[in-house]
DNA sequence: TATCAACGGGACTAAATGGTCCATGATTTC
DNA sequence: GAAATCATGGACCATTTAGTCCCGTTGATA
């Protein structure tokens, strides 16, 4: 019996470039129809349908829905991340802030309010139904207040925030008013309240500034 | 033709105790059940089981699976509403705000920071999926923030808040920590994060103090 | 106390939905 | 260019789940 077979495959999976832009294909539409309606609200047919796969592809790069969930956690976190990275890396000043505040708004305002965070309504559709789902949105939340900190730190080594500001503590109340404001916009088809939420963060953040620019707009 | 008849029954339905009592135990267990699992994730034989009916009743008492959850809303918001009038209603200075920031971490503390808030959950889950359920608690929302922002206007009135205080402003602001943090608490299973956003929302409200009682703890 | 509608039990149905399977086409590797 | 494996289409299956129906019981009212 020719036992060199046994060591012979090393290769447990080859992958082809059709497969991997088929898998893409399938999360990208995931994303958005889970985005909009909700993941539990999402059947698998609908994915099917407007990722133009079938149900075979589904199962073959995916083991079960709750595995092509957990890819969306990953995928959207990813993407979240990298946006971010965009409007955070370089922040050193509060007027930086701000324009991440406006851009954010903004966004949100071309869905009139809703939807909310593509982060936050999966936290509080799977926190209490998947582990592990719940496990990584928690490291990506965490990620995401590190870049805020991070950029807080820089504004405090720099001196445009005063020592006592903990920006740990402040990265957290800015990401709470930030999930809070995207809910109630969500509830209200509003992104006003968004709007109010952030101020609010932002002026809590003026606060331990060294040089207040001007007095807090009544 | 007696067309007595037509007029007659002015009774569209009659209704007796045992069905008043079954109806509440149908709403008891889906509140309980629908707020660990979500509404999405609670079946109706979840439902029936808990509640010890049987379809029949479910469907005798409700017209089907939404007008349930819909009947939910208001009964979840009712709840919430009274409970928080008793924290609320005779608000008149910061301390209370605090004893009633207590309140909230505390109840939340004991779920270790699970299931998140009763009616945020239910915003984030039914807002794009049914728009009736969504103005409704949109409306709760309002009340809740108004028996914040009344209380601040007590505050304001007693000369405990600055004239510059916007309590509308601020209650929307508080609402939004206070929803935050739960969202991040229930990912992180870990009441701290919803304690930090309290606090920045407490700290924004004591910026308007009249009288600052002490240095902001660093 | 007779009547009739509300109340209740639970089997049943239809549709939706997650998941399986197999034949066939496309790629990679030797 | 042949073997092996990946990729794909789509029919098919099993289960779950919302919703229906029938018939017996309870209880309010005349």
């Amino acid at each position: 019996m020719s036992d060199e077979r046994v060591a012979a495959p090393t290769n447990p999976r080859r992958i082809s470039q059709r497969g991997i832009a088929t898998r893409e294909r399938i999360l990208e539409a995931a994303n958005r129809l889970m985005f909009v309606r909700g993941v539990n609200a999402t059947t698998l047919d609908d994915v099917r349908e407007a990722s133009q796969t079938s149900k075979s592809q589904l199962y073959h790069h995916f083991a079960d829905k709750q595995e092509l969930v957990r890819a969306l956690v990953r995928y959207r976190g990813a993407l979240v991340l990298q946006r971010e990275r965009g409007g955070l890396e370089r922040l050193r000043s509060f007027s930086g802030l701000v324009r991440w505040r406006n851009a954010l708004v903004q966004a949100n305002s071309l869905n009139y309010g809703k939807y909310g965070c593509g982060l936050g309504s999966m936290a509080v559709e799977l926190s209490d139904q998947d582990e592990q789902a719940r496990s990584t949105l928690l490291e990506t939340f965490a990620a995401w207040e590190k870049l805020i900190s991070d950029g807080l730190h820089r504004m405090r080594d720099g001196g445009a925030l005063r020592q006592d500001a903990d920006p740990e503590k402040l990265a957290t109340g800015l990401m709470a008013a930030l999930q809070g404001g995207y809910l109630l916009a969500n509830a209200a088809h509003d992104v006003a309240p968004m709007e109010v939420a952030l101020d609010m963060a932002l002026e809590h953040i003026k606060s331990f500034l060294v040089e207040p620019s001007g007095e807090p707009r009544g």
